[in-house]
DNA sequence: ATTTTCGATGCAATCGGTTGCGTTGACGTT
DNA sequence: AACGTCAACGCAACCGATTGCATCGAAAAT
C-alpha cells in the first residue's frame, strides 16, 4: 500500500525473471542459481522490501492474527492478561487484534462477527457479565473455529478453559480470616452467573465450614459492579441494618474490598484491629494503601501467555483440543498484609 | 476459512450465476433484477455469508486496521488510552490491532516492521523511553504514512500530537502547593528525553517563579522507572541528606508521589501536616488511600478518542496532515483531595 | 422484417504471493 | 548423432472479491 511499497513483482521486472524465480529466491528454494538469489536478495534490501502479509492470509487462509474479546481494557487484572497475550503472540509471530465488549451481549457477538471477517486464526474470549447463553461460542466451537477462554469462562462441555484456582483462593483468605480471630465474615460476591465468582463462594463457604463456622446466608452480599463506591455504600446499609455487626469483609475483588475498608473507617471502626479484610486480585495499589490490604494475587500475565500458548498449540494443530480434558487451572496465591492481621 | 466459511462462489455455483452477479446483488447494484437480488440475498443469509476482509484488503489496498504502539498495556493511563482509541475506532469500522514495546526501542521498529506487512492503514504511537532518535518514525511519514503521536511524542516537525496539557498541570499544581503554604517543593521528575517530563518540569519552575520562589536545583530529582518504590528510596535518601528538609512533593505520576507519601510516613512525618503530596494522572487508587491523594487528572479517553479521530481523518483524506499547524493539547484538571490541603 | 436499444448477466483482469508442472538448453553418455 | 539428464527458470492457476467491458436476447422502434 501506499505510494512505493515495492513488491515482487517490481523486482522481478527490474532483474528480467519471473516473479516465480523472485519468490523462490527469496525463500532459498534449491533450483535457483546462487548468482540469482544474490541478485533478488541485493535488490530486495536495496528496495526496502517487504512481503504482502495481506496477499499471504489469502494465499493460505491463515492471517497469523488472533483476536482477543474482552470486557474490559482499563482494568488492572485484563490488562495484565493482555500483556501476557501479547508477549506470547508476538514471540510467536501472531498479531493480537483487540476488542472491548464494555460487558454488553451484542459487542460480544459483533466482535465476532468483525473478527471472522478478518480471517482471524483463533479467538481468546473472556465474556461479558451479560452474557448467560453460549451458543454464539458453541456454534463457532462446532464449525471448528479455535477458542481458548479464560478467567470468564462458559459452560461448554469440551471447551479449553484457563482459570486460576478462584476455589482455592477463595478458602485460604477465609482460612486465614478464621486463623486471625474473625468470625462473622462477610463476602462481597460477584455476579452469580459468572464461574469466577461462584467458585470463590463455594471457597468461602466450604472454608467456613472446615472449620466448623455455620454459613449465615445474610453474609453473602452481592456486588455485582465490583466498584469501590458500590460495596462502600453496601457495607455501609450492612452496618446500619445488623443486630450483630460483621467482623471481616472478604471481598470477590480489591476494589469491592476497598470500599468495604473505607465504609468502616467512615463508620468508626478500625482496620485490623476491629475488622479484617482480604481482597482477590493483587492489584498494584493493594500495597499502596493503609493499612496494606491482603489479597489473593492471581497471575494475571500467565494466565494470558498459557491461554495464548494454548490456543497457537491448537492452531498449528500442535495438540488436539479434545485431548484437553479440564481446565487449566493456575495458583492464586495469599498475599497477608496489614488489613487481616491482630 | 475453515471448513465451511461460504465464498461467493459457493453462492454462484449454487445460483448458477457468475460471481460477479452475486458481487452485485449482494450491493444491490442496478443492471440485476430483483428476482437474482432476492434469490442471492436469501442463500447469503442461508449460508451465513461474510465477506472475506482479507480479499477486500488486497483488492483496495486497504485494510481498515490501525496500528498500536504504546509502551506498556498495564499501566492505569495507557489502558484508558486505548479504550478510547477502541470505541472510536469500533465505531468507524476499524479493527485495533496492538503491540506494546516494554520501553525497548528495539520492540518499537519491530513492530513497524510487522505492523507495514500488515498493511495498516495508519499509526497511533506513544514512544518508548529508550527513544531518543525519531527517524524511523520521520521515515515513515516522509513515506507518507499517516501517523498521529499522542501522550510521548516526538520531536519531529509537522507531526500530528495530541498531548494533554502537561505545563499547566503541574504549573497549577505546585501553584496549589504553594498556596497551601508549601515552600520547599520536591518534584520528582520523569526521563528528561520525554517531552512530557520537560513540560512539567517547566510548569513546576514557571509556578515557583510566578510566585518568587527560588528555584533550587537540588530540589528536582529524576526518578526515571517512575514506580513507587523508586520514590520511596529517593524520597528516603533525600530526607536523609538534606539539611533543610522539604514540605511538600510534585510527582511526576501518581505512584512516584505515593512513594513519597510512604517514605514521608516510614519517616515519621505527617501527611498533609507536615509534607504536601500532588501526583499526577490520578489514577484510580488516588481516591482509595489515605489520605486521598491530590493528582492532576488526564482525560486519557479523550486523548485516545481524539488521537484516533484524527488519524481516520486523515486517512480518509478528511483533512490534510499539513492543515494542523500545532499541537492538539485536551485540557488538565486539577483535583484537590487531603493530601496537598493544611 | 430489420435495426436499435437496453436490461441482465458473464468474462477476465486485478490485488501480491505461492507452487505444481512444464520448458529450455547445456552437458554427458553410448 | 541421437538420446537422456538435470539445473534453472517460466507459465498459469489459485486465494476471494471487485469492476470495466463485452455479450446476449428480447422488446421497441423504424
Amino acid at each position: 500500500m501506499k505510494i512505493g511499497q515495492a513488491t515482487i513483482k517490481d523486482i522481478a521486472r527490474e532483474l528480467n525473471v519471473s516473479s516465480s524465480t523472485v519468490s523462490r529466491a527469496l525463500k532459498d528454494y534449491p533450483g535457483i542459481s546462487d548468482e540469482t538469489k544474490r541478485k533478488v536478495k541485493e535488490l530486495a534490501e536495496k528496495l526496502n522490501y517487504r512481503p504482502n502479509a495481506i496477499a499471504l492470509s489469502l494465499r493460505k487462509s491463515r492471517s497469523f492474527t488472533i483476536g482477543v474479546i474482552i470486557p474490559e481494557v482499563v482494568h488492572f487484572f485484563f490488562s495484565t492478561v493482555i500483556s501476557g497475550i501479547e508477549e506470547e503472540a508476538n514471540s510467536r509471530g501472531y498479531n493480537v487484534i483487540l476488542t472491548q465488549t464494555n460487558e454488553k451481549l451484542g459487542r460480544e457477538k459483533s466482535s465476532i462477527d468483525t473478527m471472522l471477517s478478518n480471517q482471524i486464526d483463533g479467538f481468546l474470549v473472556s465474556h461479558s457479565k451479560e452474557t448467560e447463553d453460549f451458543e454464539h461460542f458453541s456454534k463457532l466451537l462446532d464449525q471448528g473455529y479455535p477458542i481458548v477462554f479464560f478467567d470468564r469462562v462458559p459452560q461448554i462441555p469440551h471447551a479449553v478453559n484457563v482459570t486460576v484456582d478462584d476455589y482455592k483462593g477463595a478458602f485460604d483468605a477465609v482460612s486465614h480470616l478464621i486463623q486471625q480471630g474473625y468470625r462473622r465474615i462477610v463476602h462481597l460476591s460477584g455476579p452469580k452467573n459468572l464461574t469466577i465468582s461462584t467458585e470463590r463462594i463455594r471457597g468461602y463457604k466450604d472454608a467456613l465450614m472446615a472449620h466448623g463456622i455455620e454459613i449465615n446466608k445474610k453474609l453473602i452480599v452481592e456486588c455485582p459492579l465490583g466498584t469501590d463506591d458500590e460495596s462502600r455504600k453496601t457495607t455501609r446499609q450492612l452496618l446500619e441494618s445488623m443486630e450483630e455487626r460483621p467482623d471481616a469483609f472478604f471481598g470477590n475483588n480489591d476494589m469491592a474490598a476497598v470500599g468495604a475498608m473505607l465504609a468502616c473507617k467512615d463508620w468508626g471502626l478500625r482496620v485490623p484491629e476491629d475488622i479484617g479484610v482480604v481482597g482477590f486480585s493483587n492489584w498494584q495499589f493493594c500495597s499502596m494503601i493503609d493499612p496494606g490490604l491482603s489479597s489473593v494475587a492471581q497471575p494475571g500475565f500467565q494466565m494470558g501467555a498459557k491461554a495464548t500458548q494454548l490456543l497457537l498449540d491448537i492452531i498449528e494443530k500442535k495438540i488436539n483440543p479434545e485431548d484437553i480434558k479440564e481446565s487449566i487451572t493456575l495458583p492464586t496465591e495469599l498475599l497477608i498484609r496489614k488489613s487481616s492481621v491482630r
